[in-house]
DNA sequence: TAATTTTACGCAAACGTTTTAGTTAGAGGG
DNA sequence: CCCTCTAACTAAAACGTTTGCGTAAAATTA
């Protein structure tokens, strides 16, 4: 790979930039230019009942007419807070987080905060550090989804208790009581698991993030339940776990090579995250596997392509979305309700299992 | 749709929140608690030679201990910087944009700035609100794509002029002289009709974003040269605009419909975008036309699903990570650098093409 | 020893707000 | 005419830093 330079001169650039500042009139300014103090100007401008209608009017005009904003960064430092969250994903790059984020940022965006994203790829280092980075940044709350290396959660555990609001969405905890997001993950897997079941396969496999987080337990509960209704046992050495949910292709090659390997070989594959059941997929085709004559495949995902993969893909949807909607919701009166907060929630979203090709029965 | 709450009643929840200082150990506590004057403590943590390594390692040790960060709140007010770049993108659920954004996270990152994350949603009014949320968040740096509803950029020429380091990345804009980065947007048009060419096909559409975004005019560029080059005019009545870019599913079953009805139809598109990509692909299948015999399809897509899709599909991949890098190391070292810049380059970034079935020939 | 320089620190202003505690002028009451 | 009260405003401190300037003491020089 290598790439062009175009190179051009520009002529002109001579406006000094002065910091942030530019273009920007203070509230001092105000008050100079209409022979006011700088409180007097403050208060006019949010309204106090201290200033005269005849003064709000006229500071209200000048400010208006030359264009005037409060500085963020000083009413943050005076207030004591800052207007932004921050989140902490596992990856952007990612279909269900990208669309979580969505739903975050549309109803941040309307209250008036701001986000801050930060992304952990699965690390539990990069979590800490993400964590840290944030609060030294000043949000008034956070955002999160555990990184599939998080198995101590000390790092929020702190800094939840000197009172910073935190909402979890996705990959939760149990140890932190404060609300929290999620779609109905039992549900999801045992929605599944019962499909293949009902469309005749009998030894499924199930493909998933490690056990450690909280969504691979209310999946692998699905999972289980549904088999014990069918009258199976859950067969360990048909759960695969991956490390980092998939983020790298070898875990999952790993897993499908064992399973394959089987003496009694599994005839469905249920997977978890869009990045396991993509690359399941994926992989399944390139061993040359017949879906869903050969290995029926349902997996979660949020790919608005799931109807033009090949085979079309039967698929658990989450709602993304929503859930970052909500989470923000949450996070949001969790930030501005005056007192503590002593009850907390913890939304189950419904998920929706389309049914596709790639788990067309054998009846 | 509807969903469960699950209500748990919290116990304790006492700590009081004291705005965004919880824990903070202040410069002026270290001060106080050394005997020593806050500016002197100021000079020592920021490696002064006004002050003795004595005095240095003293505070040092004492703000190391009692884990003291400065307030970047109050160094942004002081500094008249924030250490935080705006960005700007149609969405973020979008594979491409969610690649780039996840570079341009990566970058930032390490060189110690945030990112405030802002969507479009291909609206004009909104690209506006953004542009001037943004500014009044105090960034010190600007990233961003326009919308596909954009003509007039006066918005951003003001807060240029003024001194604000703006990068333009993907859809960017002539009338602004700044640094900015592109894939190579003709050379990957050029080559997919190319290849639709060499492989027998002579009826080649072109499903595209509005003609008024630089990606637009420069693919279609590619795409005519290519063309031409095969002795064939650019046929108006193929190529086809989605207002938004394949935002609604309706611009392209009109795109498509439109083609289909023609006398003359054709017997491959190329189209552009992801959304629009797949939303192609999606159509020509639900529609019963066969890919390739009686349709090729080659497009724009940064899904790592392409190969995949049924069929699998021939397709420009763009560096959209790279992208991101790039432009956040451009926007950076304008924020950084001491004098006005004078000399800015376009960057343009190597495309991919992936064959696949979905252009498998007619030779 | 006196003059000068250097070292190491403190004081105070500044960034742009908000807010507490005054202050002034005028109105109204007695 | 004095007192009190209120309306409408101002002064100043505060948020947590950074930084220019001042200065005492120590070190150096003449």
């Amino acid at each position: 790979m290598f790439s062009y330079i175009v190179n051009c001169i520009n002529v002109v650039a001579l406006c000094s930039f002065t910091g942030m500042n530019f273009n920007t009139i203070t509230i001092r300014d105000i008050a100079k230019a209409l022979n006011l103090s700088v409180s007097t100007v403050s208060k006019a401008l949010r309204d106090s009942y201290e200033i005269s209608g005849k003064t709000k009017k006229i500071v209200n005009e000048y400010a208006r007419e030359h264009n005037y904003q409060p500085n963020p960064i000083a009413q943050s430092l005076k207030q004591g807070h800052s207007k932004s969250i921050g989140i902490v994903v596992p990856s952007v790059a990612n279909q269900f987080f990208s669309q979580v984020i969505n739903g975050i940022e549309s109803v941040a965006y309307e209250a008036g905060f701001n986000v801050i994203i930060t992304q952990t790829h699965e690390s539990f280092d990069r979590e800490v550090k993400n964590v840290d980075h944030l609060i030294h940044r000043s949000i008034d709350g956070m955002l999160i989804s555990l990184s599939t290396e998080t198995n101590d959660i000390e790092h929020l555990k702190r800094i939840h208790q000197q009172g910073l609001p935190i909402v979890f969405f996705d990959r939760i905890t149990e140890e932190i009581e404060t609300h929290k997001v999620i779609a109905d993950n039992f549900k999801g897997a045992y929605d599944a698991t019962r499909h293949l079941l009902d469309s005749g396969y009998r030894r499924i496999a199930h493909i998933t993030s490690p056990p450690n987080i909280s969504i691979t337990k209310e999946r692998l509960a699905g999972y289980s339940q549904a088999l014990a209704e069918a009258g199976q046992e859950t067969p360990e050495t048909y759960v695969k776990y991956c490390p980092h949910g998939g983020r790298d292709i070898s875990e999952i090659e790993n897993a499908l090579h064992e399973l394959l390997a089987l003496e009694n070989k599994p005839d469905a594959i249920l997977t978890t995250s869009d990045r396991i059941t993509t690359t399941t997929l994926f992989l399944l085709n390139k061993f040359g596997l017949k879906i869903p004559e050969e290995m029926a495949l349902v997996g979660y995902t949020n790919t608005t392509m799931a109807d033009v993969l090949n085979p079309s893909l039967t698929s658990i949807y989450q709602p993304g979305f929503e859930m970052g909607r909500k989470a923000t919701e949450m996070l949001l009166s969790l930030i501005l309700n005056k007192r503590p907060v002593t009850e907390f929630e913890t939304h189950v979203l419904p998920i929706q299992l389309f049914i596709r090709k790639s788990t067309a029965g054998r009846k």
